[in-house]
DNA sequence: TTAGGGTTAG
C-alpha cells in the first residue's frame, strides 16, 4: 500500500484557505523576488519561505523560473511537500493544468512515485482529462486503474457523481467516461462497469467498442452477455472483428455450441465477416467438449472462407488432438503448419510434449524437446514443468528434482505450478513430510501457495491417515484467505473414510451438502462408492436420489459405483438395467462399466454372459483396458482354457496394452492350480523381463503352488531365496508354509517359521495358530 | 492456444 504523506508527516502549519493570485501573472511576468530567493535557498537549507499558504504560488513561480526538474528535485521543494494538505495539492494540480498541463503531469507523478502519495479522486480526474486531451490513452487507463485499485468495487456511483458534477464541461470528458467503464471492466468489476455505462447512456456519452468488447468478454459466462451484445447493436457503433469472436466464445463457454455455429453462419456475408479469431474460438470450443473431428472440419472451413489458419488455430487443434491421445495426427498438423509457413512455437512444442507425457511416453516428449531445440527455440518454464511432471508421475521423483536443478542453473525460478508438481509427486510416494518442507521453502522465497498446492498436501496427509493434520492445514489455508472448493473437502472425506468410521465421514459429508456450497458430483461419488464397496446399496441409491433431486448431473463414475454395488450384492439383473439406462442420462458407458459387470458375471461362473458383454463393449467402441483383459483371462482360466489365456496375454502386448502384476497373478495362479509349476515360474520370469514388479501376492501364489503341488523342500528353498533377496513377503506367505509343514507333521519347522514370523513383527492371530496346531496334532 | 490437485473396475 502506498504511504500517504499526510498520515506520516504532521502538518507544520495550519491549513488555511488559499487565495491564489492570478496564476498567469505569477508565471508569465518577470521573476518575483521570492522565486529568486527559492533559487538561492536551493543552495542553502533555509526553508523559511516554505509556508504552505504561499506554497502554491511559490511552486508555480519556481516552475517558471527554475524549470520543473530543478525545482521539483530541489531541497526547498522536498521540504515543503510534506507539509502540503490534500486540498492544497488538489489546488496546485488544478492550477497547473490551466497554465501548463505538462507541469501538472510532472507534479502529479512526482508526488505519486517519489513520495508515495495517494492522490485524491478530483486530482486523478484532472490528470485523466489531461491524458485524454493529449490522447495518451495508455496513461489515461493506467491512472484510472490505479484509482480503481484503491477505490475497489462499488465505487462507481460516487465516482460518476464526481465526474458529472465537476467535469461535465471539460474537453475530452467523454473519453474519460469511456475509459472509466473500460478500467472497471478490466478489473472485472462488472457491476461498476455496467453502472458507468448506464450513466453514460443517460448523459448521451458514447462508449467505445473496446469498452463494450471488454465487458462482453468479462460477462461471456453469463446471460448478461446478450444484453451487452444487444446494446452494442442498438448503439450503432461499428463492431470490431473481436466482438463476434468474444460472443462466439461466450456461447461456447455456456455450452451453447450449436448457437455458436449458427451465429458464425449468420455473420457470413455480412459486414463483419467471420475472422480467424472466430474460427479459432469455435475450434477451441469443440475441442474442449471433446469433438475434435468437428473442430477439424471448422479448421478446414477456414480455407474455404479464404482465411489462413494462424499459430493459434494450429495450436488449439493440436492441443485437442493431444488431449484425445491422437499424437500421430497432432504431429501431422505440426508438419502441415511448417509447410504452410506458420512456424511452430514454444507453445506448439509444449502442447505436443504434454501430449506424450499424458500417454506416459516420455521418450516421445524428449523427441519433441529435441526438435524444439533444433528449431532454435529454448524450453521455457512450462516445458520444464511438463517434463518434471512426467518423471514424477512415473514415480521418478529424483529425476524430477534433477530437472529442477537444471531449471535453476538456467536462471528460471520455479513458480507455484512447478512447486506443486514436485509436492504432488512427493505426496504420491508417501514423502509427505518432505512435501511440507517444500511448502516452507516456497513461503521462504516469497511464493504464496495456492488452493492447488494446499489441496495436494491435504490429500497427501489424509491419504497417509493423518486426517487431523490435513484438517489443520485446511484451516491454515482458509486463514490465509484462500477460498476452498471441493478438492480439499474430497481429500478430507477420503481420509475420514479410510481412517475413521463411515458414519463419521457421512456426518462430514452431510455438513458439506447442507452448506449448499458443495454441489460437486465427485464428493457424492466418493460417498456412494464407499456404500457400494460395503454392499450398502440402499444407502448408495438413496444418495443417488439426492443428487437427482438437487439437479446435480451424475457422472459415469456415479453409475459405475452403483453398478458395482449391485454386483457386490449379486443383483446382476439390476446392474444390467443400470447399464442399459446409462444413455438416458446422456452418459456413455466406460471400460470400467463393462469391466465391473464382466467381472461379476465371471465370478458367478457365467462366462458366456461375460463374453457377450465384451462383444457389446467392442461394438460400442469402448476400448477394453488391461483390467478388462485381466477379467477375461480370469474367465478363460475358470474354463481351464489356459492356452487361450496365454494367447490373450500375448495379444495384450500386441495391442499396446500393458499387463500388470494382477494380470500375471491371475494366470500364474491358474497354472499352479493346473499343477503346471514350470509354466507358472516361466510367467514369473516373463514378468521380470517386462519390468513388472511381482507383488507379495505373486509370491504367495507361487509358494502355495509349490507347497500344494510340488516338493515342500522346494517351497522352503524358494522362501529362503526370497528372504535372501530382501523381497517383501506378507503374513500369508509365512502361514502358507507353516500350514504346509504342520500338515506334514514337521512341528519343528513349523515352530521355527512361527518364531521367524513373530520376530519380523507380524501380528499373530488365533486363526493361524489353532488350525496349524490341529494339523500338527494329526501329524503326530 | 501450453504446465500442477480429488472419485470408479480386475
Amino acid at each position: 500500500m502506498l504511504n500517504r504523506i499526510h498520515q506520516c508527516v504532521p502538518l507544520r502549519f495550519p491549513v488555511k484557505p488559499l487565495i491564489l493570485s492570478p496564476l498567469s501573472s505569477l508565471i508569465f511576468t518577470k521573476p518575483s523576488v521570492s522565486a529568486a530567493k527559492i533559487a538561492e535557498d536551493d543552495l542553502t537549507t533555509d526553508t523559511s519561505l516554505s509556508k504552505p499558504r504561499d506554497a502554491v504560488s511559490e511552486i508555480l513561480t519556481g516552475l517558471q523560473i527554475l524549470g520543473p526538474s530543478k525545482l521539483l528535485r530541489g531541497h526547498w521543494f522536498r521540504t515543503v511537500v510534506p507539509s502540503l494538505s490534500l486540498a492544497q495539492i488538489d489546488q496546485i494540480i488544478h492550477s497547473l493544468r490551466l497554465e501548463n498541463a505538462d507541469y501538472a503531469l510532472l507534479f502529479f507523478d512526482l508526488l505519486k512515485n517519489e513520495y508515495g502519495f495517494r492522490h485524491s479522486r478530483a486530482s486523478t480526474f484532472v490528470i485523466a482529462h489531461v491524458f485524454a486531451g493529449k490522447r495518451r490513452l495508455k496513461d489515461l487507463r493506467s491512472v484510472l486503474q490505479q484509482m480503481l485499485q484503491d477505490e475497489g468495487s462499488g465505487s462507481a456511483p460516487s465516482l460518476c457523481e464526481l465526474l458529472w458534477n465537476s467535469f461535465k464541461d471539460w474537453d475530452s470528458n467523454g473519453v474519460v467516461w469511456d475509459m472509466l467503464a473500460f478500467a472497471y471492466s478490466r478489473f472485472e468489476m462488472v457491476h461498476d462497469a455496467l453502472f458507468v455505462l448506464a450513466k453514460m447512456k443517460d448523459l448521451n456519452v458514447r462508449a467505445s467498442i473496446l469498452t463494450y468488447n471488454s465487458l462482453l468478454y468479462n460477462l461471456r459466462h453469463t446471460d448478461i452477455m446478450w444484453d451487452v451484445y444487444n446494446a452494442i447493436k442498438a448503439s450503432g457503433i461499428p463492431q470490431s472483428e473481436y466482438t463476434n469472436s468474444i460472443f462466439i466464445d461466450g456461447l461456447c463457454k455456456q455450452s451453447l455450441i450449436q448457437e455458436a455455429v449458427a451465429f458464425l453462419r449468420e455473420t457470413e456475408g455480412k459486414e463483419s465477416r467471420p475472422c480467424v479469431v472466430s474460427f479459432n474460438t469455435l475450434i477451441s470450443g469443440f475441442c474442449k467438449m471433446g469433438f475434435v473431428d468437428v473442430a477439424k472440419s471448422f479448421f478446414c472451413m477456414m480455407f474455404k472462407h479464404g482465411l489462413l489458419p494462424d499459430a493459434y488455430s494450429y495450436n488449439t487443434l493440436i492441443h485437442g488432438l493431444c488431449v484425445a491421445g491422437s499424437m500421430e495426427e497432432a504431429l501431422d498438423f505440426m508438419n502441415d503448419m511448417e509447410e504452410h509457413g506458420v512456424e511452430p512455437d514454444v507453445v506448439t512444442f509444449n502442447i505436443l510434449a504434454k501430449g506424450f507425457r499424458l500417454l506416459g511416453l516420455m521418450s516421445g516428449a524428449w523427441k519433441i524437446i529435441h526438435k524444439m531445440l533444433h528449431n532454435g527455440l529454448n524450453p521455457d518454464i512450462l516445458t520444464y514443468t511438463i517434463l518434471i511432471c512426467g518423471y514424477c508421475l512415473t514415480g521418478n521423483v529424483e529425476e524430477g528434482f534433477k530437472l529442477r536443478e537444471e531449471m535453476l542453473s538456467r536462471g528460471f525460478h520455479l513458480n507455484i505450478t512447478s512447486y506443486s508438481v514436485l509436492l504432488s509427486s512427493l505426496c504420491k510416494s508417501g514423502r509427505v513430510n518432505e512435501a511440507l518442507s517444500l511448502l516452507c521453502e516456497m513461503e521462504t522465497i516469497g511464493l504464496k501457495p495456492d488452493l492447488v498446492t494446499y489441496s495436494t498436501l491435504i490429500h497427501g496427509l489424509c491419504k497417509q491417515g493423518e486426517v487431523q493434520r490435513g484438517i489443520e492445514l485446511y484451516k491454515q489455508m482458509c486463514s490465509k484467505g484462500i477460498h476452498p472448493n471441493s478438492f480439499p473437502h474430497s481429500a478430507i472425506l477420503l481420509g475420514l473414510l479410510e481412517k475413521g468410521t463411515t458414519l463419521e465421514a457421512r456426518m462430514y459429508f452431510d455438513t458439506l451438502a447442507k452448506s449448499g456450497l458443495m454441489e460437486d458430483i465427485v464428493l457424492y461419488n466418493i460417498m456412494i462408492d464407499r456404500y457400494a464397496k460395503l454392499g450398502k446399496i440402499g444407502e448408495a441409491v438413496q444418495l443417488y436420489k439426492q443428487i437427482i433431486e438437487k439437479g446435480i448431473a451424475p457422472s459415469i463414475v456415479t453409475v459405475n459405483s452403483l453398478i458395482y454395488g449391485f454386483c457386490k450384492t449379486r443383483k446382476l439383473a439390476e446392474a444390467g438395467r443400470w447399464l442399459d439406462a446409462i444413455g438416458a442420462y446422456g452418459l456413455e458407458p466406460s471400460s470400467v462399466t463393462y469391466t465391473t459387470l464382466m467381472n461379476a458375471f465371471c465370478e458367478e461362473g457365467n462366462i458366456h454372459a461375460m463374453f457377450e458383454l465384451l462383444q457389446e463393449m467392442e461394438s460400442r467402441a469402448v476400448e477394453p483396458t488391461h483390467v478388462t483383459y485381466t477379467v477375461v483371462i480370469k474367465g478363460l482360466c475358470k474354463q481351464w482354457k489356459l492356452l487361450k489365456a496365454v494367447q490373450l496375454l500375448e495379444d495384450m502386448y500386441a495391442k499396446g496394452l500393458y499387463p500388470d502384476e494382477m494380470t500375471y497373478n491371475t494366470i500364474i495362479q491358474c497354472f499352479c492350480k493346473a499343477q503346471n509349476l514350470k509354466k507358472a515360474f516361466q510367467l514369473h520370469n516373463e514378468m521380470l523381463l517386462h519390468n513388472i514388479q511381482p507383488s507379495p501376492v505373486t509370491y504367495n501364489v507361487l509358494i502355495n503352488g509349490v507347497c500344494v503341488y510340488g516338493d515342500l523342500k522346494d517351497a522352503d528353498r524358494l522362501f529362503s531365496s526370497l528372504l535372501d533377496q530382501d523381497i517383501r513377503l506378507t503374513k500369508v506367505a509365512y502361514t502358507t508354509l507353516i500350514k504346509a509343514h504342520s500338515a506334514k507333521g514337521d512341528v519343528d519347522k513349523a515352530v521355527f517359521l512361527f518364531g521367524q514370523m513373530v520376530e519380523k513383527g507380524f501380528e499373530i492371530s488365533i486363526e493361524i495358530i489353532v488350525p496349524s496346531l490341529i494339523d500338527c496334532a494329526k501329524g503326530v
